[in-house]
RNA sequence: GCGGGCGUAGCUUAAUGGUAAAGCCCCAGCCUUCCAAGCUGGUUAUGCGGGUUCGAUUCCCGCCGCCCGCUCCA
């Protein structure tokens, strides 16, 4: 099975194709955006789709929610993201190579233990001291710049009166408008736990450095569930998401040699998480290749009681006049098992703050392994035939509609067949030129259907429905045609 | 941000200090009764800006963007 062998070949595809384009490009580009074409919007779409239907739809036990981009200010002081969602950095200034400070080796060997998300103030006093660090570029000794802290989220301005506006953050992650909403939903739904609360949407990280076409992009779309359940079931709904997200890939086509599981090892979880695992792609670029699609983490009670700790915060807030920089969370109180977001389980009347399971999916990585994985090159009648084998579900465009030739009432045939189809779902009508062409344009978009009337349908209303991955055709009456595309689409 | 590489039609490539060439694609028409057929015609490019020059796509500088590595992460 032929393979796309580099990234460029897919960039070229997606641009030719009309999936993916560079964003802004008439005025140079701008780093790390990209828009979505007519084919990636209909693909990114049913990506969404598809994942909000395995995790939404089809249980009982979840529930959907679309939050605001922007939030209170607060959220992210509980959330930890206003202070710890930075790095350190320091320049060699011997030869000019960023390093965090983190990483840094003294002339022993050794390194700081892993600070990621430590407090910023922790780590800019535990940081003073690099006379005896060593640059792992050029060997000089205790050379470095002052640290600097890079600030991951974007910020930008809320009000329309200068005089009178305040900063509010792109969100980071979905995640948080989840947690503020547990309540919400708690109060509003009948839900009891074990439930989980999804969304998908934008998030926004001033990443140092982005990476490989859409990968990894300072503007991304998420799609994450955040599943809450109670203390000591936590490992085996963990152990469930994980086998569930896993299939959900390989449903939708991912070739199961190019899937797994990486297990976070303990000095790598961040410091509230329990447990986390990457479901990874392995993708045609970079240096490891196999690269993360998922991660699945097991967060404890820790998100809901720090957002316990921002409400008690509150007055903070007010006292000083907004500045994150100027407050600290209130400690928890000592009954926070009673507190605003726990739980009360009415049937064994415990209250408690319940555990959360997080998967959390990219929805732009998934295209691209979605896209890469369907890419195929074969040989037909010594021509090259190209195509994407989507799963139907996925496809773009689901069926073309096509006259065998533009004459003798076969047009008007297909365009009212075309007409009808359409308010099922995506099809595309063609009758230009010769017929062959028509199909492998099909195949290059990915288009699981093709539907041709020709001469015998005038005489008994049968068509033919030819099939992308094996080129077959069978012969269908017009009056089946939408319930055997429907059967056979999954949709 | 740093280091390395790169930037000519939608795509893949050519060429040049003096009218930027081709194949594929695309569009229109003719012809076509099942897998990129043929014929005719047509659209489209030197990333942006500055400098040197009579003249710059070519030489120089700056910027922008892309790829690889460091780093980071959904």
């Amino acid at each position: 099975m032929a393979k796309l062998a580099k990234l460029d070949d897919i960039v070229s595809l997606c641009k030719r194709r009309g999936f993916i384009y560079q964003s802004s490009e008439i005025y140079g580009g701008l780093a790390s955006c990209y828009d979505y074409g007519p084919l990636g919007s209909e693909l990114k779409r049913n990506i969404r789709n598809a994942w909000w239907k395995h995790v939404v739809q089809m249980r009982d036990d979840v529930v959907g929610l679309d939050c605001s981009i922007l939030m209170h200010p607060m959220v992210w002081k509980a959330s930890g993201h206003a202070d710890k969602f930075a790095d350190l950095v320091t320049v060699c200034q011997k030869c000019g190579t960023r390093s965090r400070v983190d990483h840094l080796a003294d002339a022993q060997g050794r390194s700081e233990e892993h600070t990621e998300h430590i407090d910023l103030e922790t780590a800019e006093s535990k940081a003073q001291d690099l006379s005896r660090k060593v640059c792992p570029a050029c060997g000089a000794v205790g050379q470095f710049s002052q640290p600097m802290a890079f600030r991951l989220m974007f910020e930008t301005r809320m009000g329309a009166n200068i005089e009178d506006t305040m900063t509010v953050f792109l969100r980071p992650e979905t995640a948080q408008g989840i947690f503020v909403n547990f309540r919400n939903v708690l109060d509003s739904t009948r839900v009891k736990i074990p439930f989980g609360i999804a969304q998908t949407g934008k998030s926004f990280r001033n990443e140092v450095t982005t990476k490989a076409f859409i990968f990894r992009t300072r503007e991304f779309e998420q799609a994450e569930l955040e599943f809450f359940c109670k203390p000591g079931t936590d490992e085996e709904w963990f152990e469930h998401w994980k086998q569930e997200r896993f299939q959900w890939y390989l449903t939708y086509g991912i070739r199961k040699e190019n899937l797994r599981f990486r297990e976070h090892a303990k000095d790598e979880l961040a410091h509230y998480a329990k447990a986390c695992v990457d479901i990874e792609y392995k993708f045609p670029f970079g240096s490891g290749d196999w690269q993360e699609l998922e991660g699945i983490a097991n967060r404890t009670d820790y998100d809901l009681r720090q957002h316990q700790r921002g409400i008690r915060t509150m007055n903070d807030w007010y006292e000083k006049k907004g500045d994150l920089s100027k407050i600290t969370l209130k400690e928890e109180a000592e009954d926070y098992q009673k507190g605003p977001l726990a739980y009360f389980d009415e049937e064994t009347r415990e209250r408690y703050v319940p555990y959360v399971i997080e998967p959390s999916a990219g929805i732009d990585r998934s295209l691209l392994a979605f896209l890469v994985d369907a890419y195929d090159e074969e040989q037909v009648r010594g021509e090259q035939r190209n195509l994407l084998r989507f799963h139907p579900a996925l496809a773009p465009v689901k069926a073309g509609i096509f006259p065998l030739v533009k004459k003798d009432g076969m047009p008007e045939i297909a365009m009212n067949l075309y007409r009808d189809l359409k308010k099922y779902f995506a099809v595309f009508y063609d009758e230009k030129g010769a017929v062959g062409r028509r199909y492998r344009r099909q195949d290059e978009a990915g288009t699981p259907f093709c539907v041709t009337v020709d001469g015998q349908t005038k005489e008994d209303s049968t068509v033919t429905i030819r099939h992308r991955d094996s080129m077959e055709q069978v012969r269908v009456h017009l009056d089946q045609v939408k319930n055997y595309l429907l059967e056979k689409l999954e949709l």
